[in-house]
DNA sequence: CATCAGCATCTTTTT
DNA sequence: GATGCTGATG
């Protein structure tokens, strides 16, 4: 009985509400989870528990943090359901129908909802990128770019305003708090933004904060609020230590009572308050409800052994304000974590090679591996290391092949044929066309905006005086799309055909990066239309970048790279971490409160309690700095990180590497040896 | 008006 | 090393 496997606190987490006879609907409850836990498990169980009980899958709703977990998910439910129903469990599998991420839920209830709202529901979603663009052009036009003193640029408006939507506070608040160098701004910025708003809704397009804004407007209106709410019995939300205060609204317009409630997360894992994630939320939850929500505290860790867990215990203990308890376990080993000090990063890389292949011999898999950073480009001499060896790997985090100017010019000829009031892609395709620049495009979008019929207000427009064929075939291949007839798949390729030819003429590398092209065709092949593609890959980007083209095979063997952030919730045998010296952990760019640094100590606490058997903590004593060309030599001395301070360092084995060899006898009489090249030179040419 | 070269600035984490 | 802005040139 699956019940059976479970540890008494685990049970109670599933059991919740389930255990009174008929049909009643379980209070409030909240899953303090710490990590390695079982919490994905529990999660699952309690979902599958309750759809054995009688629960209708298709009313339940389930928000992870990432379409990965909720994907995971999707197989555990139907894993243990299965276990129970036998061969039945086949009508499992679709069922679990709302399982997504809160970004997700929220694009498909706005576009089922649209008509209500007063909004089209073929809005297109920019992802920040686009966003940012957009910030940019309203920016441009509102005479802000040439400003006496420098303006905040497009990506810093975009957080400000980012902020303000996310953590439902006051503007200047948030300048003073979060963006004190922009509070001269306010006044400019408020306009900016107002202008921003305005631009969207005229363009039909939603931002990535909008789903959120828009579902918590709409569940603001009561009526809709318990329509919606109605639809689902059961909501379960996992991480929610990293929801924002908007998330947190919309839930409780959603299930003011509580009925049917479930929250799980770990306060000591916060580690998205960038992103206006606030750890108050699961503080504050059992309170929001009366009576108050129950509570259900896992503490007994499963992953990792025993001296990795007091190692990472030791590390956040020394936060400033704590919440849970620490963890324990009962897996017990002699290996304490290594704490590894090496001269610079190219020997840092050296070593998690040399480590990374010893494990293979010894039977642990690439994939059972991971290498861990605070910062995408931390990873960059262990990429080459590895290139060089032949070791295959997949990045998580960072930079990603949708980042790529070609890979945008296509996603924006496809965005620009679904929504032609989008000027953000519009603005970005025309100036892909030889002769026209940045104020031709403006012209020809303002000629679109005005027609009702944007498509044809295009095609009826004079070619600009030096854009030609370019022009014709440009407007024919968009008047195609427009019509449908090709179907998808089809359209992207006819795209690419229309792209081709400037592929070539603005890049040396085309070749390569048709490459690319292909691959995102194959992509797009495995989605149900056009709409259902751009949507679904803003929402969900493909997050792994890798050496080989394409996504490696499924029983190809790799070694994981990753982001601290992106590993959350993974687990592997053998983790190393890179770059555990101060600068980098914490960064030096969140240093400035003391917030800011707690959240550095929680994320060196999530990256070390990834780990089941062995740990290292790489220390390069030489980091090189940035902005240097590449013969640079600029570097600084760095120190271990602050978060292990030598009162910790009895948790660790403290090691260097490589082991200083004794002198042999040749490499002492080598020493002794004097020449002198210059002379030799010189010697060449008399 | 488009395009390109040159110079300054900033450099994290992500739905 | 990318991005943003400026000024020269076609």
């Amino acid at each position: 009985m699956y019940l059976e496997r479970l540890n008494p606190q685990q049970r109670m987490a599933v059991e919740h509400g389930t255990l009174t006879a008929g049909n009643h609907v379980a209070g409030p409850l909240l899953v303090i989870a710490g990590a390695g836990s079982g919490k994905t498990n529990t999660l699952a169980h309690r979902v599958a528990h309750l759809i054995l009980k009688g629960a209708d899958p298709r009313r339940i709703l389930l928000m992870t943090f990432s379409r990965r977990a909720a994907a995971e998910m999707g197989r555990r439910v139907e894993r243990i359901c299965g276990e129970v129903l036998g061969k039945n469990s086949g009508i499992m599998a679709d069922a679990l129908a709302w399982s997504g991420t809160f970004h997700g839920i929220g694009a498909r209830l706005l576009r089922d909802y649209a008509e209500q709202i007063g909004i089209d529901p073929a809005f297109s979603i920019h992802d920040r990128e686009d966003s940012a663009d957009l910030m940019n052009l309203v920016r441009h036009d509102l005479g802000f770019s040439k400003t006496e003193s420098r303006f905040p640029t497009k990506g810093t408006c975009l957080a400000i305003y980012s902020r303000v939507v996310n953590s439902e506070t006051e503007l200047p608040l948030v300048l003073r708090d979060a963006f004190p160098w922009c509070a001269t701004w306010e006044k400019q910025l408020r306009e900016l933004f107002a202008c921003y708003v305005e631009s969207k809704q005229s363009q039909n397009v939603l931002d990535y904060d909008d789903l959120l804004l828009y579902w918590a407007q709409m569940v603001a209106e009561p009526i809709i609020a318990e329509d919606i709410g109605s639809r689902f019995d059961h909501v379960l939300v996992d991480e929610y230590q990293d929801t924002n205060r908007l998330q947190s609204s919309i839930l409780l317009a959603l299930k003011p009572t509580g009925q049917g409630l479930t929250v799980v997360g770990d306060d000591a894992q916060s580690i998205y308050s960038f992103r206006a994630a606030t750890v108050r939320n699961i503080l504050d939850f059992p309170a929001s409800f009366s009576p108050a929500a129950n509570i259900v505290t896992l503490d007994r860790n499963y992953r990792s052994t025993q001296p990795i867990l007091a190692a990472a215990n030791a590390v956040i203990d020394l936060a400033s304000e704590r919440f849970t308890k620490n963890l324990w376990t009962e897996r017990e080993s002699p290996e304490r974590p290594r704490l590894v000090t090496v001269r610079d990063e190219n020997d840092q890389a050296r070593y998690v090679a040399d480590k990374v292949l010893d494990n293979r011999e010894e039977g642990v898999k690439l994939k059972s591996q991971a290498v861990l950073f605070r910062a995408s480009h931390h990873s960059g001499p262990l990429e080459v290391e590895l290139t060089r060896r032949n070791i295959p790997f997949v990045k998580f985090g960072g930079l990603k092949f949708l980042d790529s100017a070609h890979v945008k010019d296509m996603l924006a000829a496809l965005r620009f044929a679904q929504n032609p009031r989008d000027r953000v892609a519009g603005f970005r395709l025309m100036q892909i066309l030889p002769g026209i620049g940045p104020s031709t495009a403006q012209k020809v979008l303002d000629h679109m905006a005005e027609d009702p019929s944007p498509v044809m207000a295009l095609a009826a427009m004079p070619a600009p005086p030096r854009s030609g064929d370019d022009w014709t075939s440009f407007v024919s291949t968009m008047q195609e799309l427009k019509t449908g007839k090709a179907g998808w798949p089809a359209e992207i390729e006819l795209v690419r055909q229309w792209y081709e030819p400037h592929l070539e003429r603005l890049h040396e590398d085309a070749s390569a990066r048709l490459a690319d092209l292909i691959q995102l065709e194959q992509i797009a092949g495995g989605y149900a239309s056009r709409e259902r593609f751009l949507t679904e890959l803003t929402l969900d980007p493909p997050d792994a970048t890798s050496d080989q083209a394409g996504v490696p095979l499924l029983d190809e063997d790799y070694l994981i790279l990753s982001t601290i952030h992106s590993a959350k919730g993974q687990e592997w045998t053998k983790v190393f971490m890179l770059n555990v010296i101060d600068g980098c952990i914490p960064s030096d760019l969140a240093v400035g409160t003391t917030a800011e640094i707690e959240e550095e100590r929680r994320l060196l606490y999530v990256a070390m309690t990834r780990a089941k058997d062995s740990l290292d903590l790489v220390i390069p004593q030489r980091f090189f700095t940035y902005g240097q060309n590449s013969q640079g030599d600029r570097h600084v001395y760095a120190s271990r990180s602050r978060f292990i301070p030598a009162t910790l360092l009895q948790f660790f084995e403290v090691c260097g590497w490589p082991q200083v060899k004794s002198d042999t006898a040749a490499a002492q009489q080598a020493r002794q040896v004097r020449i002198d090249v210059g002379a030799r030179m010189r010697g060449m040419w008399r």
